[in-house]
DNA sequence: AAAGCGTTGC
């Protein structure tokens, strides 16, 4: 039948053609379909010289198709090679390239294409385009440019698409613009959230220091009943986030139920936020659970585990586990030397501190940028090595807020061990450039007042009233079932009777007979400093809460409960020594009032009981 | 044919 067909054509010339274009389309569509399923660059191009030699290299639809399979491949030179050379691109072709850019870390490049695309004008961007030119924005947090891309959008009249929407409330929360981006998520009532949207709200609250909202738009979310979606890995990665950056492991426990129910456990990006959230609010062997159940660990994975070791104590165990990743060959980056190095700092190990220092590059490839530094500095402040903290500092060249947290540490090191000289210098630094100058004033003048210099105190303190200065209160909070009890700093009114204090040296005379270090002599430094400044009284006051807090969490616990303490300052350094002490404390009846009763989520819904 | 959301540091 086909000889008799391809005979008629033979002697049919007015059909040849016909036949001919019939050949190439099913050729066309063939090589198009292999196209997509190609994972392999060899294919690709063979796939590229067979549709050329077809004729079709003008042919708008293929090449597009074959710029995509270069994208996936990551091959973005080729693919803008391919893009350069279409006589008549199209709104895909554009579109296509500027989002191989995106994927391949290029933002930068993907927005001057759309510049390059909008001087053009022959060709205008879609819902599509958009989208891919707010992710670039997000990825470089350019605000000044999303925002005029946004006017143009809100103009095309082209905002009532949920995924360009999701777009660009996430590139203004990836901005900082947390208000903008909220007003963007309002507008969408209309055009239909979904997990998406949601996602990119709630994530833009969690990266954004607002914690409280981030996870009351996640109970929202799950109350909606106008979606069917469910919350998928993505949103539970950054709800559990906001938990952990709040030290509030009753949510976090309430987000892993939603974990175990979606069944999202295996997600290494889930089981690493779900580890560090636990390490955070103060459990580690719930953390150390999460890490032993990863199956393919990552930098990441492994940072958090050695930032958990180092933060609860245990230098030594986090050094352990970072030689454990070197040997499994994961790369450290910069955030896991920090992590070591806080291990060192954080445990006294003063001179392996240093050796991580000096040898990072070398041994990891790690470039020590300020932040290693800085860390470094408070470690040997901490440790009594002033005078090398001092020299270690000068040495640093560094502005803005990293030069502010090097500063920082090197005044603390100074109060700590009573140098003028040191807080002076760095109290200066920090004033000079307009960093955290509240507490450098309070520290200086601190410093001036125990030197004796009354007047220059009291004349700095004139200073920052005028300054309008005013230091945020520091506050501990406890948990204890599902009720939150916060204690703020300088706010002692929950002790009418004065039994708190009185508890408090008891137990502090109980913790230096057993050899506590640190900040122990808090209740009695606080009658010198009481007089001078509220700075001391406050940092004495946040480690009398914390103490208090676990009183309080002695008496109302049962036995064998697990007693969490928060501060929003930084992790207690001293919780360690504190519950080894606790342990062998009588109960006592101590009478507290409720300072304060924050709302508290009643865990109705987990569902994961017995990974407790 | 092309698009949007997540984890480690302070």
């Amino acid at each position: 039948m086909n000889k008799r067909f391809l005979q008629n054509v033979r002697f049919a010339p007015a059909n040849a053609s016909f036949v001919n274009d019939v050949f190439h389309l099913k050729s066309k569509a063939s090589l198009v379909h292999k196209l997509s399923e190609s994972t392999h660059l060899f294919l690709t191009s063979s796939l590229q010289s067979s549709i050329f030699k077809l004729g079709f290299a003008s042919d708008t639809f293929t090449v597009n198709r074959l710029i995509n399979s270069y994208v996936k491949l990551r091959e973005t030179h080729t693919a803008r090679k391919l893009f350069d050379e279409m006589p008549e691109p199209n709104v895909v072709s554009w579109t296509s390239v500027i989002s191989g850019f995106n994927d391949t870390g290029q933002p930068q490049t993907a927005l001057s294409m759309f510049q390059q695309m909008h001087e053009d004008e022959s060709v205008a961007p879609n819902e599509f385009t958009f989208a891919s030119v707010f992710k670039a924005c997000s990825a470089l947090a350019e605000s000044r440019i999303g925002k005029s891309i946004h006017a143009r959008l809100e103009m095309s009249g082209r905002r009532s698409n949920t995924v360009v929407s999701s777009s660009l409330l996430d590139m203004y929360g990836k901005c900082n613009d947390v208000e903008t981006a909220r007003r963007v998520f309002d507008s969408m009532i209309g055009c239909g959230r979904n997990v998406v949207s949601w996602t990119s709200i709630i994530t833009a609250y969690a990266q954004n220091a607002r914690g409280h909202e981030a996870f009351e738009l996640f109970r929202t979310f799950n109350s909606d009943t106008t979606t069917l979606d469910r919350p998928n890995q993505f949103m539970l990665a950054s709800v559990i986030s906001a938990c952990s950056s709040l030290g509030r492991l009753q949510w976090g426990k309430v987000a892993h139920g939603v974990v175990t129910h979606g069944g999202y456990e295996v997600n290494h990006v889930v089981a690493t936020s779900l580890l560090d959230m636990y390490a955070k609010c103060g459990s580690l062997s719930c953390a150390e659970k999460i890490f032993l159940r990863i199956c393919r660990h990552s930098v990441i994975s492994y940072t958090s585990m050695i930032m958990a070791k180092a933060k609860h104590g245990l230098g030594e165990a986090a050094l352990q586990l970072f030689d454990e990743m070197v040997a499994k060959r994961i790369r450290p980056n910069y955030v896991t030397l920090l992590a070591v190095l806080h291990a060192c700092s954080h445990s006294g190990l003063v001179t392996e501190g240093l050796g991580y220092l000096n040898s990072m590059v070398e041994k990891y490839g790690v470039v020590p940028d300020p932040r290693h530094y800085t860390c470094v500095v408070d470690m040997l402040g901490r440790f009594g090595r002033v005078d090398e903290a001092y020299a270690l500092a000068k040495t640093i060249e560094v502005g803005g807020e990293q030069g502010a947290l090097l500063w920082g540490a090197l005044l603390s090191a100074g109060r700590l061990h009573g140098r003028v000289d040191i807080v002076g210098e760095a109290s200066k630094r920090l004033i000079e450039s307009n960093q955290q100058v509240t507490s450098a004033y309070v520290a200086l003048s601190n410093a001036y007042a125990v030197a004796g210099g009354w007047e220059d105190s009291e004349s700095l303190r004139l200073e920052m009233r005028r300054g309008g200065n005013v230091k945020e209160r520091a506050c501990s909070w406890i948990e204890i079932k599902d009720s939150v009890y916060a204690f703020h700093a300088g706010d002692l009114s929950c002790d009418e009777s004065g039994e708190i204090v009185r508890f408090m040296k008891d137990l502090e005379k109980r913790m230096k007979e057993r050899g506590h270090r640190g900040s122990s002599s808090m209740i009695t430094s606080s009658s010198v400093f009481v007089d001078v400044d509220e700075e001391a009284k406050e940092e004495i006051v946040s480690l009398h809460c914390e103490r208090l807090a676990l009183a309080f969490g002695l008496i109302h616990l049962p036995e064998g409960s697990t007693i969490r303490i928060m501060n929003n300052l930084r992790m207690c350094r001293d919780c360690h020594e504190a519950f080894k002490l606790i342990s062998g404390i009588v109960e006592r009846e101590i009478v507290v009032r409720d300072v304060n009763r924050f709302h508290c989520f009643k865990d109705g819904s987990c569902t994961c009981r017995d990974f407790w």
